[in-house]
RNA sequence: GGCCUCAUCGUCUAACGGUUAGGACAACAGGUUCUCAAUCUGUUAAUCGGAGUUCGAUUCUCCGUGAGGUCACCA
């Protein structure tokens, strides 16, 4: 037995009292909540998982915990270059600040094989771990005989062909040179139940583990996830494990593996996915078909972080947006985010259109320069052009986004960056071209809109406040056949040919080449007299 | 298929076993407005089906149905 130990583990691995006191207990309240995210480095970042992340490092925060990362890159194959950076990069994106003690890293598992493999062998001298020299092969043969008897699949049971194998064959097969993995030899009965308690999910009914998963993998040694999780999660000393809930059939293992291991058992709490409607049917947003599934769609598009952010809180606790109502200004930092609160159901469908109207309520509120700000960092990146529009005139592009901002009736049609020059496209002077007046819907003959325009341009005067120029145009409107003011059409309407809009929109086709734009005056003011004259005419 | 979970307006969700089943988004109608947006007012809209327990069931129990998750040397 020795020989084989030997043979199989590196020599000087630290001994597990080692790790226990290299890892102490943290010193904080009882109440206190450690909390982790462990994304691996596919190059992707997952919407799901900053969900997960937020409620994490929410829940450590409000408990004055602690909440840390940690990169779980022990399946190297799908190991992407620069992963790493995307991980950081969007957390910081998102405010996810979180905890680098050095005391309990590294916080990569690559960097802790050394502490993986104390414990495998640690669990193999105990006799909790046994050798197995299946080939990948020999295996999927034996799932397709399961399922063709319609067993459960799996290794375990009659199935675990190494799990008692005599130790002569076990050493036999090891001086050939067979390539093994190490297994866990399970301790549960899958015919008996026990109840898990989900911080989320409530009490789950489960079958006691029977299967022997790999703890070490053949090709390099590292951990499987089962091993890496209980290990790394005991000795960073976490509280509660918050994760997705397609980890809620591995918890069966995890239990044996902690308590095989001699650990604490953690607080489990399992998050129902976000999903997306896929023809006729419901499934979680998937990394390979939906773009919203990573978060840089998020930022490509131009949404706000802190929308984003407040769309996934109401989620999580949906009485997040009658807090939001009675407090507009506050930061969603001081919410107070509950975990009985949090749904247990089977996952919401995401909804850009929700997400839109945050989105809008956000922008909203911002100064015209919080929003001149936000469309230049998004420029830079993702729209060259506009970046240097933005940059050649940032006094004009200013004042364009201050337009029915700061007043009583705040602008709400801005949801994200990406659609802010197309919807300001007309104040670009050189790109803008008269209007092909057969796209507007008027009353009026050409030649009576060319007078009107031409009556416009003699009483237009750019020191005019609002008042009179919209006493101005008012005043043109009776020459037109039209009614000044709208009360005066309604009350009679085969009296006139329309009311003072129909004047209005004759000019905003003239200066936007559109049916539609904010408010017409400031639009004016803002494009000043030379442009002005020049569209009128 | 086995195991697990879930089921309230179109969507996200509230409702100690007693509410007129509430809110938000969306939709629709109207007021206001130079158009649009915004804003204000209002409208449409739900307890999956069937048994049972109970004076009373969205809520508890069972059956059915539907949906989701999982069953890798991936996490």
């Amino acid at each position: 037995m020795q020989d084989i130990i030997n043979k199989i583990f590196p020599e000087n691995l630290p001994s597990i009292q080692e790790l226990e006191a290299k890892y102490p207990l943290r010193d904080l309240s009882p109440t206190a909540m450690v909390t982790r995210i462990c994304p691996s480095p596919t190059g992707f970042m997952h919407l799901g998982t900053i969900y997960a992340s937020l409620l994490n490092k929410k829940f450590a925060d409000q408990t004055n915990g602690v909440f840390y990362l940690r990169i779980e890159d022990t399946d190297k194959k799908r190991e992407v270059e620069g992963a790493k950076e995307i991980i950081h990069s969007s957390l910081k994106d998102y405010d996810l600040t979180y905890d680098k003690n050095p005391e309990y890293g590294p916080y990569i598992q690559s960097e802790r094989k050394d502490i993986y493999a104390a414990y495998a062998k640690h669990l193999f001298s105990k006799g909790d771990a046994y050798l197995c020299f299946c080939t990948e092969d020999e295996l999927k043969i034996a799932t397709e005989e399961q399922e063709r008897l319609k067993m459960k699949r799996g290794y375990y049971g009659k199935w675990a062909i190494w799990r008692d194998a005599p130790i002569e064959k076990v050493l036999a097969e090891l001086s050939k040179g067979i390539p093994y993995v190490i297994r866990f030899r399970s301790h549960g009965n899958g015919e008996k139940t026990f109840t898990h308690k989900d911080l989320l999910k409530g009490d789950i009914t489960l079958p006691e583990n029977d299967m022997d998963v790999p703890l070490l993998k053949k090709d390099n040694g590292l951990p499987t996830y089962h091993l890496a999780h209980v290990v790394d999660d005991h000795l960073m000393r976490t509280t509660d494990v918050l994760r997705g809930d397609e980890w809620l059939s591995s918890i069966p293992l995890h239990y044996d593996l902690f308590q095989s291991l001699g650990f604490p058992i953690v607080r489990y709490g399992h998050i129902s996915p976000i999903n997306k409607m896929d023809g006729s049917s419901r499934r979680k947003l998937s990394k390979r078909k939906d773009l919203e599934a990573n978060v840089a769609f998020f930022k490509e598009k131009g949404f706000v972080v802190s929308a984003v952010i407040e769309y996934l809180l109401n989620l999580a606790n949906s009485n997040f947006e009658d807090w939001r109502k009675e407090n507009p200004e506050k930061d969603y930092t001081e919410f107070n985010l509950t975990i009985e609160k949090l749904a247990k159901s089977n996952g919401p469908l995401y909804d850009e259109t929700k997400l839109r109207d945050i989105a809008k309520e956000k922008i909203a509120l911002m100064t015209s320069e919080k929003v001149f700000e936000h469309v230049l960092i998004w420029a830079q990146t993702y729209d060259q052009y506009f970046y240097e529009l933005l940059n050649s005139n940032s006094e004009y592009w200013h004042k364009i986004f201050n337009i029915e901002r700061g007043g009583d009736s705040i602008r709400k049609d801005i949801a994200i960056w990406s659609e802010v020059y197309d919807f300001y496209s007309f104040f670009d002077i050189e790109k803008f071209s008269k209007p092909d007046w057969g796209n507007l819907k008027t009353v009026f003959t050409v030649d009576e809109i060319k007078n009107i325009l031409s009556e416009y341009k003699d009483i237009y005067d750019e020191s005019d406040t609002k008042d009179i120029w919209l006493g101005k145009v008012k005043g043109l409107c009776p020459k037109f056949g039209l009614a000044p003011d709208i009360k005066a059409y309604k009350a009679d309407k085969d009296a006139y040919k329309g009311h003072v809009g129909e004047l209005t929109q004759v000019l905003r086709f003239a200066i936007t080449g559109r049916t539609q734009s904010p408010d017409i005056y400031e639009i004016l003011q803002v494009l000043g007299r030379e442009v002005v004259i020049k569209r009128l005419s």
